[in-house]
DNA sequence: ATATCATTTGAACAGTTGTTCAAATGATAC
DNA sequence: GTATCATTTGAACAACTGTTCAAATGATAT
């Protein structure tokens, strides 16, 4: 066990930081992300299959998903904000539905990178 | 302010519950989520951006992020575990690498995703 | 063997996330 | 108005995540 006092000098010091990424990307980079986050979570992704075949209430899609209301409508508000899922309430029922097929694209994409 | 009691009975009690997605699909749903999760950092998704350009060491990755080397080192144990990098030794030196080209589809579509 | 550099690893710690519970709100019917 | 159903909301709490720090390991050179 030495005592190593961290230098934290290295060949690369003399090496000049930037981004190995476009300027526009960098921008994005944090929106990506979050778009990504929004797709990580097991539930969350079911949710998201669930509303690619049609519109559903948030009562259905607790049942189907075998979690709580309030769960569903949580993660839905979070969709919501994302601008991922959108609603229309028709009486006390409020039907929620994706808001673009790009989450199709996503989700096809990632299921052919773990096919292999 | 009422005091409910949650009675838990709705309509939808009499459905019965099933999956919108084919079983295939459930199977896949965890591993999808994970792989999802990776690219939900900016600074892991910064890092596989740098990465998509060529192989880079990991004091020059650590520079070019402006992070410790540390904290890169920890992101690509994730990424490797993952099976998202891989990555060869020359010398003292660490060379990581992306395993294939699929997570470059992933960020286009989800790049085109957001610029609508 | 010792020194140094590049990288890894484990522990601790702060920040974030998702669920649950209880209460509130919105809408319809009586 | 009250009752009921569908949904939302906020607070609390546990679980997870990513960083930092210190120390260890791996590799090369002297």
């Amino acid at each position: 066990m030495k005592k190593l006092k961290s230098t934290a000098v290295c060949p690369c010091e003399t090496i000049q930081p930037h981004p190995f990424i476009s300027p526009e990307d960098k921008d994005h980079l944090q929106v990506l992300a979050d778009l990504f986050k929004h797709l990580s979570d097991p539930r969350r992704l079911n949710l998201l299959l669930c509303l690619s075949h049609a519109e559903h209430s948030v009562c259905i899609l607790a049942k189907h998903l075998g979690v709580t209301v309030s769960a569903v409508s949580h993660q839905l508000q979070t969709l919501r904000r994302a601008r991922l899922v959108s609603f229309r309430r028709e009486g006390k029922v409020c039907f929620y539905r994706l808001n673009d097929n790009h989450v199709h694209k996503l989700i096809q994409t990632a299921r052919e990178h773990v096919n292999e």
